[in-house]
DNA sequence: CTTTAGAATGGGAACGCTCCCAAAATCTGA
DNA sequence: TCAGATTTTGGGAGCGTTCCCATTCTAAAG
């Protein structure tokens, strides 16, 4: 493991210039430039992390919170997708990742305390619930941070997230152009996501001139066996369409319609929503709202390396689109 | 954002017995010490880790190392268990965990790079296939780190592993005694995972007089659909019971079997392997060998830091044992 | 009451880098 | 050819710890 005093005497320059080089200072003279970089790859040097945060400088390293339980974690594969695209762009960007997987409230202190003194130059979070003293805390310690999904305080915090009122508006609309009347919804637990959806699902069937009647609407968890129970609950309402929140639930529900001897979409039509891969395999294919998680996760940590680098005035937000796709189940 | 020193003037002491303190040194007086610790609370201070490192102390953080593609890591519910598991013990410990989620093979270059000159004091690594080079590049690097699963090459390395020959015997022997002639069996893909289960297989069917018909064996992907469509090879050679080696594959295999009206357990019977969520709640639920994830994630930790505080000669080994969970598909 | 071993404490040096300012080298134009 | 501007380079200081050695304090023993 080589120091920057040892590259600057290999290559006959100072300690300084070795640093500029591999800083990418412009005041360097070209060729002293190659001869340095040489140097360094034929070394394999690497700066110490560890001793460049303590000058002052960067270590290179973003957290990433996600403060849900574990049987969210596994059974939406929003996650997944979203970690594993957070570390490529990392990964590209010669950034490493520091993860937590928050699960309940006695872990939050912990956090805000290792978030406050450690080595991240930044932090990404997603997932989080209304007013989560995360963010408050965040904020507080001035370190660079980006959301995934909107926070709803009057705090001026960067973000990245999909349009979901639109998208639901899409669905549903397109429920509604195919005839059906009776639109119910699943949703998942009590919390931002869900409401967000469920909002947007009252206000199209409203635009629509439907009516909105509460024995459509259900809670799910998340979870296949949530949607499950919940289409049990539905069906007595006699619903002719269903817009579930994930598909999980949508793959329940219907599972659930044809326990109960009733057609797929024939008799009830089911969107799902995040086009996970069982959407497309699954019998009927499901019809469902695509999102953009990969692209969520790779905004997110370029918005974040931008606040890191250029510390702008104004936070940085982005809305991104996402898409209904239409298969055979409705 | 408190230093050492300014603990150590608020509590009349120097530097150097803070440092004792917050390292529980023992030689240090029992009421300095209470009034030490009474500052460091109340001033919530936490020690700079990068300047820890750089004094030649630890970080505190360790890396877990999971290089398979998100295919896999999203359809098995043993990775996010696995690092839930991991990523708690390690808060309890008052660690903090970084993630690498290799890619493939040019990623894994980085990886290497990255954990030869970095912040870690230790790093866990899981499910990899059988000579990665990761592995002897860690031996060589001289950082601590432990497996999980076991590695086929003779190098003496630590690591956690279930047994997977003993539950898979005990599997294949379950539907033996229940009177099952043709067993077949779905496998993931080519790897150490599925070589082991299957050679398993293969012995417990030698000992208990049975042969091993090759059209009974097909692979499956570690994916549901996978399951399905081995399924689909598999029917044609007359299986009356088959062991999938994880429950996404299995529940595939119950689909295809159903779909062409044959009835599970009666007609054919399946078994699953990791006991993930959807066994006990599926139609029927699943039998299946429950995995002791969370315990394989908790010892490794434990053995990862046990061998950065005390730097034992030989390396550590650890096998846990799981069980078989009867319940209707067999 | 002195000596001395042992416990408790203090402070210098070092870890490997970045930042800043000063010095050296090079270039420019009259 | 030389002053002055500009580019390029060098080295001291400092980041917040731990480690090590030196010093001070305490208490037991003679």
């Amino acid at each position: 493991m080589s120091t920057i005093e040892e590259i600057a005497k290999q290559a006959g320059v100072s300690r300084s210039t070795v640093s500029r080089v591999i800083n990418n200072d412009p005041n360097v003279n070209e060729l002293t430039r190659e001869r340095v970089l040489e140097v360094v790859s034929s070394n394999n040097f690497v700066p110490n992390r560890a001793a460049r945060k303590l000058a002052g400088g960067r270590t290179g390293v973003i957290g990433l919170v996600i403060p849900i339980g574990v049987s969210r974690l596994f059974v939406e594969p929003f996650f997944p997708i979203l970690i594993q695209s957070v570390t490529n762009r990392c990964n590209h960007l010669n950034r490493s990742v520091m993860f937590w997987l928050g699960e309940p409230e006695y872990e939050r202190r912990s956090i805000s305390q290792i978030l406050s003194n450690d080595l991240l130059d930044g932090v990404i979070v997603s997932s989080l619930e209304d007013k989560d003293p995360i963010v408050a805390a965040l904020h507080q310690s001035q370190i660079p941070f980006v959301l995934i999904g909107r926070y709803r305080d009057n705090l001026p915090v960067s973000f990245v997230d999909i349009d979901n009122e639109k998208c639901t508006q899409t669905a549903v609309n397109y429920l509604i152009e195919s005839g059906r009347k009776r639109i119910a919804t699943i949703t998942g637990v009590e919390g931002m996501v869900s409401r967000e959806r469920l909002e947007a699902y009252r206000n199209t069937l409203a635009q629509a001139g439907l009516a909105v009647d509460e024995n459509l609407i259900a809670e799910g968890g998340f979870v296949e066996e949530g949607g499950y129970d919940a289409m049990a609950k539905l069906l007595p309402h006699k619903p002719d369409a269903v817009f579930a929140i994930n598909d999980a639930m949508a793959v329940g529900a219907i599972r659930y319609l044809r326990e109960q001897g009733l057609r797929v979409p024939e008799d009830v039509a089911v969107v799902g929503f995040d086009d996970a891969p069982i959407a497309a395999s699954y019998k009927p294919a499901l019809t469902t709202i695509a999102q953009p998680i990969a692209e969520l996760g790779r905004q997110a940590v370029d918005m974040l390396v931008q606040q890191i680098d250029q510390q702008p005035e104004e936070p940085l937000t982005q809305v991104l689109t996402s898409e209904l796709i239409i298969r055979e189940s409705a």
